[in-house]
DNA sequence: CTGATGATGTGGTCAGACCACATAAGTGTA
DNA sequence: TACACTTATGTGGTCTGACCACATCATCAG
């Protein structure tokens, strides 16, 4: 069953991205340059597993042929073929181990959280979103998140854990802010909604770097702290008493009042006000958070 | 000012995923495994280039090093750079182009769009999304946008050319489709917004070929393309009258209408309802749509 | 039956070599 | 001098071959 997944060009063609070249087939005349440049390699490795994966002939689980196997089966170079699974797995759609035995090699996995946070928190970087976007984008999503949990009465045990958890002992502001992350994550969850919960985890991860250093810069953390946990326990109680207005009304609330007071939106992109300082105009918030890899797959999701 | 592009471990330290091989400096003591496994080398490239965009000293526009220069600067090979690089394309962080002189290179984008293009729809591909979950987060976003701009009597000039285009002629299914998507999406941009933006790219991207495929379906085709037809009508005279309510109800009832009517909903998921046929679970459409390369990097943004 | 040991196959990485391409510099004319 | 042509030069794109570390599995001695 394998040899399905290396046939390159099966008869009733069709597939995209076909590369005729270095092909030792001599039926087919070329094709000068049909629609625009030729395909890269890498491109039509990509394409290739992308209709497998389309096709259903692919699915969470299976292990991909193995990188000699794929370049050889393409007609191009493994190095080729590395490009696209490393996209793929940057995207969050394989997972490559080293190795022998049935774990290892590359498995297609769909864990859309990690893919969406790195493209996220790189466009935040490159300026390519604005922090006050993805704080806009956040407020409509988690609204609806809200509304939604109580219109439903979904079960919000993990986001109470993650509430009781914030309540306990005396923790400081990276901690306290990485719960909270993961509480707003829980409700997302909740929801049962990959899309959703994906584009929340995405949404955070772009901005976490601001949250954490612009939490330095609040005059009284405890108070903040206590108010903010506060917040949360008003927010749950609505969801679970099913009163989907208010639930909505406070999460917007909670968030866009935090973003208020700590100025996080004032800084980070292109059209920026002018006004807040004289440094360099926008930068980054530490740059360098030791925790943080370029890719952290989060393991929530 | 090249130089500061390869400075792997500028003396601040702090970098992250700093390759203590191959380093030629003998004075950072190895750090046996600090955290966890030794970062991968194309990982290094990625930490650096990030690093960079969120320090500032990269912005759009500018020009990376290139990929030789980079390799030996972070003391890796030319492949490792390039798999960094051929992530950073996929998710629309830079352009790419042979030859020589000042567009050559590997410049910097941020071209959101593209990469939550792929990502979405290859996620929904893979089964990592539901087809429903894509569609009801739509729904929450599309309907946020369309209050947002009557409140804010937002331009929607763009969108009106496209209603008008949709009008005249008549139009194939597809061609109609490839227009309402255009639409759609022009309403977005009309917020300014990104992220907004790119996330409904990414969204309609990924159901783009359930949507084609289940126009097809459609018993009167230009009966429905006339009642969708009046339905944007209906929608931008209430964006344009600044009647919030009114704007994003008839986007709710546009949208869940139409996916309701076709079926599309039930489609292409783990937990679908089986009920359907007894075909292989879950076959995508076509799967081979000639115009849709692995990355159709939209033009639109 | 058990434990050590090698064979096998996986991804991860590097070095080197070409190619196609686009600009820039040089060269030759008119 | 001005213009057309030719030749470097440097870019990404690709392939090949070679290692390495690692994890499993088959083998074999005890």
């Amino acid at each position: 069953m394998d040899d399905a997944l290396l046939d390159a060009e099966p008869a009733s063609a069709g597939n995209i991205a076909a590369r005729s070249d270095t092909a030792t087939d001599p039926t087919t005349p070329v094709a000068p340059p049909p629609p625009a440049a030729t395909a890269k390699a890498w491109e039509t490795v990509l394409a290739h597993i992308e209709a497998q994966l389309a096709a259903g002939i692919l699915s969470p689980g299976d292990r991909l042929p193995g990188e000699r196997a794929l370049a050889t089966g393409l007609g191009v170079g493994r190095s080729s073929v590395r490009e696209a699974l490393r996209v793929l797995e940057v995207l969050g759609l394989i997972r490559t181990q080293t190795g022998s035995g049935p774990s290892s090699g590359a498995i297609i996995v769909a864990r859309p959280s990690g893919g969406m946070s790195i493209l996220m928190r790189l466009q935040v970087a490159a300026q390519g979103f604005a922090v006050a976007d993805v704080v806009k984008t956040r407020l409509v999503l988690e609204t609806a998140v809200a509304r939604e949990l109580a219109e439903t009465r979904a079960h919000t045990a993990a986001a109470r854990e993650l509430l009781d958890a914030m309540g306990r002992g005396t923790l400081t502001d990276t901690e306290f802010l990485l719960l909270d992350a993961q509480f707003h994550l829980s409700l997302a969850e909740a929801t049962g909604n990959d899309v959703l919960t994906a584009t929340m985890a995405g949404l955070r991860s772009a901005i976490e770097a601001y949250v954490i250093d612009a939490s330095a810069h609040v005059p009284d953390w405890p108070r903040t702290m206590r108010r903010l946990q506060q917040e949360h326990r008003d927010i749950l109680a609505a969801i679970d008493a099913g009163r989907p207005g208010e639930a909505a009304e406070r999460v917007a609330a909670h968030i866009s009042g935090y973003y208020a007071e700590t100025r996080i939106t004032d800084a980070g992109h292109h059209h920026t006000s002018p006004t807040t300082s004289d440094r360099p105009p926008e930068m980054a918030p530490h740059s360098t958070l030791a925790s943080h890899p370029a890719l952290a797959h989060p393991t929530t999701t």
